[in-house]
DNA sequence: AGCCAGGCTTGGT
DNA sequence: ACCAAGCATGGC
């Protein structure tokens, strides 16, 4: 058992862990439930920061530093958002939102397996592919109740690992469907084979630039111009990644251009040029905000 | 160009 | 209680 605190100020935990980016976390009591890496820890907001707990001790805690991106100066990127009104509005409404670093690997496969779902399906979705494919870690094993358990669709309440692409690629497209992704089992499978293999190489994506890398992504199948930005974006870290989708498409219109109807092309344009260096960031605040006030 | 591919949620009856 | 429509993306 191991703990600390992470010093943090405008930080919103379960904003950031709520937001779509994300697809494993669950709170219970105001605890954030969750895996990182092999890691399971338990997350909770205080008015000095962050508690962390695991069940494991710890020699150090970058690992979790790295994936809450809690030394991030937020304060540094909110002075890049353009200054109008509906940006303003947006920050006002999820202060201390914040973009996670996630592993690319698990984000990319997060993200296949996300195309035309809705995110309650996603959770499901891969809270499977965990349980029937990932590793048992060590952990609580009385962390979700029964009910939470049922209501979650998780029966048991052993925490497992994210699979790794070799324990992917070695499945069958049967066993993989029955994690009920459908047809986006066999896009999965394609991925993890390329990345096994050595044809697709993960890491090479971080030193090329962000068209560059989009484009590279885009190779695999089942990954289109907005997954290939949540990659980027979420896993990577390209701020100037801007996946648009129909909730941000619908936030851009409304936000931006109420009057007149924007075509699909003008409202591209305008979010690769209007938000500025961190805008993928600044998607994120309006995505949230979009979802949460508006409707 | 237009249809199709899970399965869960939502809305109408 | 039940059934249809909507979701939302990429491939063919």
């Amino acid at each position: 058992m191991a703990n600390i605190l992470l010093r943090v100020r405008d930080y919103n935990l379960a904003a950031t862990l709520d937001s779509g980016q994300v697809f494993r976390w669950h709170v219970q009591n105001d605890t954030w439930n969750g895996v990182v890496g092999k890691h399971f820890v338990r997350l909770k907001q205080t008015p000095e920061g962050i508690v962390a707990e695991t069940v494991t001790p710890q020699n150090d805690w970058n690992w979790l530093r790295d994936f809450l991106q809690t030394e991030t100066d937020l304060e540094n990127i909110l002075k890049t958002f353009p200054d109008d009104e509906p940006m303003r509005a947006a920050v006002a409404a999820c202060r201390g939102l914040r973009l996670l670093r996630q592993d690319p690997w698990e984000c990319l496969a997060s993200f296949i397996l996300s195309s035309t779902k809705q995110i309650v399906q996603i959770r499901q979705i891969v809270a499977l592919l965990c349980e029937k494919h990932g590793d048992p870690l060590t952990g609580p094993s009385d962390i979700l109740s029964p009910s939470d358990a049922e209501r979650d669709g998780v029966m048991s309440t052993q925490h497992f690992s994210f699979p790794s692409p070799q324990r992917i690629a070695a499945a069958s497209e049967a066993d993989l469907r029955a994690c009920k992704m459908g047809f986006r089992a066999p896009s999965l499978l394609a991925a993890a084979r390329r990345i096994t293999d050595g044809s697709f190489d993960l890491e090479a994506i971080r030193k090329m630039d962000y068209p560059e890398a989009r484009e590279e992504l885009m190779k695999l199948r089942g990954v289109g111009g907005k997954i290939a930005d949540c990659v980027l974006l979420f896993g990577y870290r390209f701020d100037s990644a801007f996946p648009v989708d129909v909730w941000i498409e619908r936030a851009l219109q409304q936000l931006y251009f109420p009057r007149r109807r924007a075509s699909e092309k003008l409202l591209r344009h305008f979010a690769a040029t209007h938000f500025g260096p961190h805008a993928g960031y600044a998607q994120q605040y309006l995505f949230h905000y979009i979802r949460t006030k508006l409707e």
